[in-house]
DNA sequence: AATTTTTCAC
DNA sequence: GTGAAAAATT
């Protein structure tokens, strides 16, 4: 028997915005450690990698590993009538094909955004007084059987690691995707380029470490062993970026010849990571991308 | 060479969603003066003319005169790529076929919305301490030709001329735009009164001068010297209302038999001025506009 | 799921 | 000025 509590029902909403449009189909693996995935995008390109740890739910209970295959667009529909404020239980008997989510919302309290602060703590330890809830609502949803190529990632030393905010690096895949189609990443100790070249020009963006700012989550860091140049599809980028709602930061691990990895971590629980294969620099423009 | 520097970036920005509607190809002329494009919208009905004045400018430097043809649609491509609070740089070599545009981002600072304006002040003063900027992006684009027909505009002695809140004219075109294609302006000691007429029935919008209001670019003023009654194209004056953007207030200069000044003044640096030929009033109702 | 911008009908 | 349907964003 499966039963996953998690209070904070909105994450596992932005966790599916995030991944659907990359991925279609893919089996959610629950085990002792937590609640995972990770599956490649249908164009056999780019790989996406779930984690949400066990001691970040309220309550988990996963008496033995389970793998339920599910249509993302699908969870993404159920997910989607839960409100942002509802505690999201997921829910599979054994031997079961078939995979329950429940919401329950929160009793409504006529607030305005202007509260105070206090105010909506001391609701909230109201909340927790109540035995139930406005609405509860219980989604069911058939299992798939998927073929599930589960690959081994292995553990890489990078030659560079750059932590930016998530918006910042959004913000420059959107940019540069108007002028070109492949971002070339390079990392020196002056900081960190993104260039495109397309039909109507080029475009060079350059942010530079920075590390005071008043708040961490801002900050610029570049860790550089050696220095590093890949050129990505953008096009995969700016699909990565559907997880900026989960972090304020993201990292980019980069090594040559290695593909990228771009990681959003979620507070207390885990992270989602997106693997690209680097383009292969060639005298022709249009390789395929290799993975 | 060429090497102007805005602080105000989103200017600029908004300078060409002001004009790219009208028009697609255009030369943009530097001299000592400052920055300035004159150009017919494709179908040759209207003019637009644009002028930033060098003193506007943080840093303006031009060597000689130097006309540049873009693609507005492109430019405003890149000028996308800007933040709102981005300082523009807008280079060019002497012989160069191509203009580079630089975009250097503010440091963030954590303020919210409410921080008292002497702090932003205090910010802005710091700002200019910084030696870099967290982030800089430079774009390069081609230069073409394009062959530039540089009317002299006369200076002419209006009939009459309006100052009105510029939403206010773009609320009134708009909702005439949806009764019909033409606009009789008609200015009397009255007020001036926006008419159309179409298929569904007649319109009329009366704006009295009025300057007892609060704040001077709610007023409505009304300089006449002669009472004159034009009519317009609607289509081409909802293509100038984009400039609303750029002025809280708008003016127009009516003469009977003259084309329409419909004037945004950009603060500080100069103005966008949209020149619109009036139809012949006939008896037949579908006369061609002529310029 | 594909491409670009805004609104309604000829 | 051209064209088909609804809405915004890449």
């Amino acid at each position: 028997m499966l039963e996953l509590r998690l209070v904070q029902g909105s994450l596992l909403k932005k966790v599916l915005e995030a991944i659907r449009e990359l991925v279609t189909d893919a089996n959610f693996d629950c085990s002792g450690t937590g609640f995972s995935l990770q599956a490649m995008d249908s164009s056999h390109v780019a790989l996406v990698a779930l984690l949400l740890r066990s001691e970040g739910f309220e309550h988990y209970r996963c008496d033995r590993n389970l793998s339920m295959g599910m249509n993302l667009n699908n969870v993404s529909k159920m997910l989607r009538c839960a409100g942002n404020d509802d505690i999201v239980t997921i829910k599979a008997d054994d031997g079961s094909d078939t995979v329950t989510f429940m919401f329950e919302s929160p009793s409504q309290w006529n607030l305005s955004h202007s509260v105070f602060f206090f105010l909506c703590l001391f609701v909230e330890w109201l909340s927790f007084l109540r035995k139930g809830q406005d609405k509860i609502a219980d989604f069911e949803m058939k299992l798939m059987d998927i073929d599930s190529e589960h690959l081994g990632i292995p553990e890489a030393e990078y030659h560079a690691i750059v932590r930016m905010p998530s918006s910042e690096f959004a913000r420059i895949c959107k940019d540069l995707s108007s002028i070109g189609d492949t971002v070339v990443i390079s990392v020196t100790k002056e900081g960190v380029k993104f260039s495109t070249k397309g039909d109507i020009g080029t475009a060079n963006i350059v942010c530079r470490q920075n590390t005071t700012v008043d708040k961490p989550e801002e900050a610029t860091i570049i860790e550089m062993k050696e220095p590093v140049t890949l050129t990505f599809a953008l096009r995969y980028m700016n699909s990565f970026t559907k997880a900026t709602p989960l972090s304020s930061t993201v990292s980019l691990s980069l090594s040559s010849e290695l593909p990228i990895v771009v990681e959003y971590k979620i507070a207390e629980m885990g992270y989602i990571r997106f693997y690209l294969a680097p383009k292969i620099e060639d005298e022709e423009e249009d390789v395929k991308p290799q993975v």
